[in-house]
DNA sequence: AAAAACTACCTTGTAACGCAAGGTACCTTG
DNA sequence: CAAGGTACCTTGCGTTACAAGGTAGTTTTT
């Protein structure tokens, strides 16, 4: 799998699977594992600059096993950015698909 | 247009536009304008990395105005090539959107 | 009980790629 | 002759993903 397609698309979908519910990095990582892989050394410094553009807040729970967890949590900001990525990814996908031609099946 | 998404589908797109007809660099960075727009500090380090991939051949050609233009064709490894880019970016595209959930129109 | 494996957090350095800004040279048009 | 278009090119920068590594607690295996 190509890293460089991910470029981009990693935060929108890390922010699309905030929308459902709230989560922790190790388990964003394996949710997203079926289909676009990302692996721990990108997950990080990600969450870190959605928590920096403030597009999630964190809070910390235990866990029943393992170490206790950082849940992060979709802001109102967080939600308008998922909105305007989406429409951006949608209308990037069609120009690309203009370019390779009509026989895209 | 954000610069990230278009990180590896630059390449599969000069490709496409060769595989209709021979090309200058010049004149692939207006015919992607439209859409997936590219700009000239990109293309040229693009293409040598194409030819030196072997993906494509050069040839000079004069042109009425302006100075000569360096065309370049597909390659049999080109085509292939980028055969497989597309087929991994419909995938990748799938991959995607099913991660973004059914809502996507 | 010791060793291995899993959960869950994190950092550092590297590589790829696209872009802005610049530069060269020719040719046409005002 | 100056301005702008064609067409080539380079350098340096910023962003992002990854591999590799590190910490610490818990569970499972031997």
């Amino acid at each position: 799998m190509s890293t460089q397609l991910k470029k981009g698309t990693l935060e929108m979908c890390v922010l699309a699977i905030l929308d459902h519910a709230d989560g922790y990095a190790y388990d964003i990582v394996s949710k997203l594992a079926s289909g676009v892989e990302m692996s721990e050394g990108t997950i990080y410094p990600l969450m870190r600059r959605l928590q920096n553009d403030a597009l999630v807040t964190t809070y910390l729970a235990e866990s029943e096993q393992g170490p206790p967890r950082k849940y992060y949590r979709l802001t109102e900001s967080g939600r308008k950015e998922l909105a305007k990525l989406k429409s951006g990814w949608w209308e990037f996908v069609e120009d690309v698909n203009k370019i390779l031609g009509d026989d895209y099946e």
